[in-house]
DNA sequence: GCCGTTTTCGGCCCGACTGTTTTCAGTCG
């Protein structure tokens, strides 16, 4: 997609410009468009050329440049940026404690000009006696490229929650905390996190942060103050725990639950309003009386907003429908009524009949659809036709026995490289659900996988395409689809499009989600649950939800079993299946 | 470079910690 491209170009832009030491504030412009292209929900090139500076960020300059940049696949301004300085030498920001300034220094004044270079100098204690750099600035250079050298990526969030829970759970029982929350891009449930922030209230403030430093998992102590400290944990994350009074911690929580850009235009409102916010309270500018801070809703209240959930606070549009009293009422995980992608025994999973129907009365459904494999998909011991029709017998015996659950007949049928499907309408037709998904083929042509989805979709037995973008966070891109055609064309056939909540797929993505409910598509929340534990991943597909938008009457499977199957494909008149 | 219930010019978010400084710049979030 070309919107991660010239997010790509304006960062390295503002990099650029930084070590120039240009304007800070057109640097923050630069930085502020890269944000807001990435997280456009559609792709830039089908932005109409007008209506380009109605993005957030983006006024009559870098129109042009996007434009540009669409037309030729240069942005010409850019190209004789490169010329200034050698692109090896911006791998220096990357490095911790080393900024834009320290880097024009060195390439000034030693002409450094990559990682190298600068590992070889400050090893050799070449850079003392540099204006503001001794021994220990060497030092954390050295330190600093060695943590880049192991590699310290973001993470999903499917690993890095139950880290900071855990964490979390220790310094209830340890350390003299009152409170304490998660905040950061974990508390929005991004879907990969680079470090995790946590907030906290005590009286005792040291001692915390002593208990904090010392906790098992610590292997590095990067800062470490009185009412802030930064450590780095064995798995290679880095852990920011910040103190504050009990007065300002809901000011302080909005403060470190981000994001930067939402909290900008937070603070630029404040402004307009004489007010002023800082991570201890909003005040009134002329006195500097605090006007509220304890609770979080305080600041949004002050400003004259409604809360709005950390999963939205991305300055993606939220502040002004705040301001219209347009807010989403966001899906929540106790919305959810049942679970329409499950694996049994009978293909790859690893659960009974039974055991699946007792974990999932656990989590409070009242259904769940069995999606086994299809025959095509060998590796996964798919079903043959009548192992499914086996299957159904099956399950219906259960069913009968079964008092407020459910059993749905389903599948998740291989949608093969020609874009056929995997088993016949007259197999499908007999079924509550056919889940529809893709196992091959993925480096196909854009306008071929396009059409393979569009094809299964435009068959009126498939009620539900299941991750359809293919993607594994951090092993594998997604497919290359054309999601508007895709999105269309769901909402033409009446298709709901799945949000995957395995934390390695999490497909569709948010801005997916967001795009497909602006074009009315129905949507369904599922764990393609392999192993009974994998119900709890439904937490993680609702958190993608509400960073898409999306409300309860989105997403299908926050209905009761009579009326999700009124609703999905192929919406049989007097629909019946189970008794 | 963006943006407008003060403004089409002149503003642009705010504070903690570190390492280098004898009062502060740089970096980070």
């Amino acid at each position: 997609m070309k919107n991660r491209e010239l997010s790509r170009i304006f960062n390295e832009i503002a990099d650029r410009l930084e070590i120039m030491g240009d304007n800070p504030f057109r640097i923050r412009a630069y930085r502020r468009a890269a944000i807001n292209v990435e997280g456009l929900p559609k792709s830039i090139e089908d932005v109409p050329e007008k209506e380009l500076s109605q993005i957030p960020g983006i006024g009559r300059d870098l129109a042009g440049k996007i434009t540009e940049y669409l037309k030729t696949g240069k942005i010409r301004a850019y190209e004789e940026l490169k010329s200034e300085l050698p692109k090896e030498l911006l791998a220096l920001l990357s490095v911790p404690s080393l900024g834009p300034k320290t880097a024009q220094l060195l390439y000034k004044e030693l002409h450094i000009k990559s990682l190298d270079e600068l590992e070889r100098f400050a090893a050799e204690h070449k850079l003392s006696g540099l204006r503001g750099i001794k021994e220990k600035t060497e030092e954390n250079i050295l330190k600093g490229i060695a943590m880049l050298k192991r590699g310290k990526e973001r993470q999903p969030l499917g690993r890095v929650l139950p880290i900071a829970d855990s964490i979390l759970e220790h310094l209830k029982k340890s350390a003299p905390v009152k409170k304490i929350d998660i905040a950061g891009s974990l508390r929005r449930r991004k879907e990969t996190i680079k470090d995790i922030d946590l907030l906290a209230t005590s009286d005792r403030p040291n001692e915390v942060m002593e208990v904090f430093i010392q906790l098992q998992d610590v292997k590095e102590i990067l800062v470490h103050g009185p009412t802030k400290s930064s450590v780095i944990i064995y798995e290679d994350l880095q852990v920011d725990l910040r103190v504050v009074e009990k007065e300002s911690y809901g000011a302080a929580l909005t403060y470190f639950t981000g994001s930067k850009a939402h909290n900008i235009r937070l603070r630029e409102m404040a402004i307009r309003m004489g007010l002023k916010i800082n991570e201890y309270g909003i005040f009134r500018e002329k006195d500097n009386k605090k006007l509220g801070g304890e609770k979080e809703d305080d600041i949004y209240r002050v400003l004259g907003l409604p809360y709005i959930p950390p999963e939205l606070r991305e300055d993606q549009g939220e502040i002004e429908a705040a301001l219209k009293g347009a807010l989403p009422h966001l899906v929540t995980l106790k919305d959810m009524k049942g679970d329409l992608h499950v694996h049994s025994k009978w293909s790859d999973g690893s659960a009974t009949f039974e055991r699946l129907v007792e974990a999932a009365r656990e989590q409070g459904y009242s259904y769940i659809a069995i999606t086994d494999h299809s025959q095509g998909l060998a590796v996964a011991r798919g079903l043959t036709v009548e192992r499914l029709m086996e299957q159904k017998r099956e399950l219906q015996a259960i069913n009968k026995k079964l008092r407020g659950f459910r059993l749905l007949y389903g599948t998740e049928v291989d949608i093969r490289s020609d874009g056929s499907i995997d088993f016949p309408d007259s197999a499908l037709k007999k079924l509550d659900t056919v889940v529809a998904s893709i196992h091959s083929g993925f480096r196909q042509s854009r306008q071929q996988l396009t059409w393979r989805m569009v094809s299964a979709m435009k068959n009126p037995h498939v009620s539900i395409i299941a991750h359809p973008t293919g993607r594994l966070i951090g092993s594998r891109d997604a497919y290359e689809l054309d999601m508007e055609e895709i999105f269309r064309v769901a909402k033409e056939t009446g298709t709901a499009l799945e949000i995957n909540a395995s934390p390695f797929r999490l497909d569709l993505n948010d801005t997916h989600a967001k795009r497909a409910k602006e074009m009315g598509v129905a949507m369904v929340i599922s764990t393609d649950t392999h192993v009974t534990d994998q119900f709890g991943f439904m937490g993680y597909g609702v958190s993608i939800a509400r960073r898409g938008w999306l409300e309860k009457s989105d997403v299908l499977n926050t209905l009761e079993p009579d009326k999700l199957l009124k609703k999905l494909k192929p919406h049989k008149a007097g629909r019946q299946s189970s008794h």
